[in-house]
DNA sequence: TGTAAAATGAAACACAGTTTCAAATTGAGG
DNA sequence: CCTCAATTTGAAACTGTGTTTCATTTTACA
């Protein structure tokens, strides 16, 4: 599907590594960039772009968006040693912005029906379902 | 929940008349600069932002990202009058880029079992799905 | 070691969205 | 109809993300 991928250099192995590091974590350009800074040792932020690009392409990471948070996110999903289940999922509350790790059984289930029913294959890693937490849902009162 | 809305003025009516007019659609806040200007009444990009913002803060207009797609979509609610379901939700090729309007039960059904049994209310109307359609899905002959 | 191909960094650039502020428009009261 | 305070508008400056360009450096490989 997408070429393999060569590490030739520094940068390229430190922008994998950082998002191996942090399986199912929200990763943002701006954070590796200003990471790599504080660590004393900077790379252009045109270089951190085409770094992601590249995993992104070659189907080691995904690339999504999630309202609210500035900038395009980026999860490490590995080849076979994916940190989420294939149904793993974020719930992000419109409210307070909390982000929730969903591992649901009913997640599976709708996606097998979309793609029975309506031929459309889910990808519940770049998915992200928008609404209201527990908590606020409280705090609302309603 | 939200301050009633005033429509004081020319622009302010207008954009949400745009809205209006395009029930269920993903209107740009470019787009709605682009067509006024193209009318001969151009309104000033802040202006288009503003009553955007007023819209969406009155729950009269949804506002949601769709990857690929450049800048915010916004949608029209509507108060009673909601010309998609509360089920109405949409689905994303990530491969063409279409987006297919999804009239379903089971999105109901994994809504019911979000509130029941996650504590989660899920917003139908914000919440994209992401995958391959069918069309791409055959193509790629997987 | 030498050389072609690939990757890097800095800067310029394109674009979404926000902020600022002076000028125009609105509505309410006289 | 006129005046005035409050609101709204538009233009421009600005912030931040992401892309492009191009000269320089690094890599792979013979």
């Amino acid at each position: 599907m997408a070429s393999k991928i060569h590490y030739h250099t520094r940068q390229s192995r430190e922008v994998a590594q950082y998002l191996q590091d942090r399986p199912g974590q929200h990763v943002t350009a701006a954070e590796l960039c200003a990471c790599f800074a504080a660590q004393g040792q900077p790379m252009s932020k045109a270089t951190v772009y085409r770094r992601l690009d590249r995993l992104v392409e070659a189907g080691l990471v995904t690339r999504y968006t999630v309202d609210g948070v500035t900038g395009a996110c980026y999860a490490w999903n590995g080849p076979a040693d994916a940190p989420c289940e294939e149904s793993c999922t974020h719930c992000k509350c419109e409210k307070c912005g909390a982000l929730i790790h969903l591992h649901c059984e009913e997640v599976a289930h709708l996606r097998r029906h979309l793609l029975d029913c309506h031929g459309f294959a889910l990808d519940p890693r770049r998915t992200v379902f928008y609404g209201l937490c527990q908590a606020c849902r409280a705090a609302e009162g309603a």
